[in-house]
DNA sequence: ACCTGAACACCGTTCAAGT
DNA sequence: ACCTGAACACCGTTCAAGT
């Protein structure tokens, strides 16, 4: 079975649901279809454009949806906060091309709303920027905490056992809060006095 | 003159400055400062510690300052936007310390106008997390625009020369248009209704 | 104590040459 | 048309050995 751009952004976005952002290497990327690196740019201009393409196909299901805005960008939440690093992703992806899912379907619901076509595009612009800024923040910190990095270099190793005890509660408590804030800045992002 | 951790940091922050957080790499910081990659790991245990200190001394003057929250979050624009990709710097470091400058005078300064404790956290949450990620959007798009990737693989180059000379207004319009965006997300989120 | 030399295990991208 | 081999110019990090 040949190579085709099809075959490998599916297998980028496998690689980067299972193992994350850092593992989609072109490198990694050709061992893993049993090709030389070189042979991907025959079909892939570069690993940006490759990118854009898997962030395009991942976000696909919220391009022709009805749901209100609140409910389209809680989708959006859910579809990107498992990629442990897809907010970088989106976030370049956004930067690349700032009519990727779910802005159209964004704006269109936000007109539905009542808002003018000016209002809904900036309404979405400020959401678009929120949202890709919780998920990709959430996702940093619990990526980050996990490393347990010490907070200064002379930090004693004192108070790591205690830490570490309570670490499962501690990060599911910060799930749930994640999820408080990104829903509370949504509604002030939505209401409709501004 | 003796390698130092302080010196490493303000090494980092010229080539940041000058250069972008791309070309912050532990062997141009060696080469920067006349000495071996290895010899920088006597004195920093690893990059992501350095970037976290090179984002802390960046955003020391909004430690100390008494301006209103939207004020502050201005500074906060204002001193991150002119790194060429500050934004993705900033979220690293907000991951491995949320509460990073100018989290502590946000959350100060929204306990005076009025919040309790609990909700002056969680705001300055909220609003610390769209403005990351409307920075780091901002740059994204200044950055990988710049880059001028045709946005499919088969674009024609045709409306090429006219997309390029309007370049200029272009991007100086949504610059200033960013601007306004960032506003307006502050005020949603720092309207006493929510 | 502080740094070098040299290695380990990687990157993205290009391109002549093969089929 | 499609892919390999091999190179170019890089990464972060470790660590024995030197001073």
């Amino acid at each position: 079975m040949s190579l085709s751009s099809e075959r490998i952004v599916r297998a980028a976005q496998d690689l980067l649901t299972d193992y994350g952002l850092h593992d989609v290497t072109m490198r990694r990327l050709a061992s893993e279809l049993g090709v030389r690196p070189g042979a991907l740019y025959y079909h892939v201009p570069h690993k940006q454009e490759l990118l854009r393409r898997v962030a395009h196909q991942l976000l696909a299901p919220l391009q022709n949806t009805d749901a209100g805005p609140f409910e389209l960008m809680q989708q959006f939440r859910d579809l990107v906060l498992p990629l442990r690093d897809g907010g970088d992703l989106l976030l370049i992806a956004y930067g690349l091309d700032q009519r990727i899912p779910p802005v159209p379907a964004l704006e269109a619901s936000l007109r539905i709303h009542g808002l003018d076509d000016k209002q809904a595009r900036q309404r979405s612009a400020v959401i678009m920027r929120f949202a890709l800024g919780a998920v990709a923040a959430e996702q940093n910190i619990a990526l980050l905490a996990t490393a347990e990095q010490p907070s200064s270099f002379e930090t004693a190793s004192l108070q790591r056992s205690s830490a570490q005890v309570s670490s499962a509660e501690a990060s599911s408590a910060l799930t749930t809060q994640s999820a408080d804030l990104y829903a509370q800045g949504l509604r002030s992002l939505l209401a409709h006095r501004n």
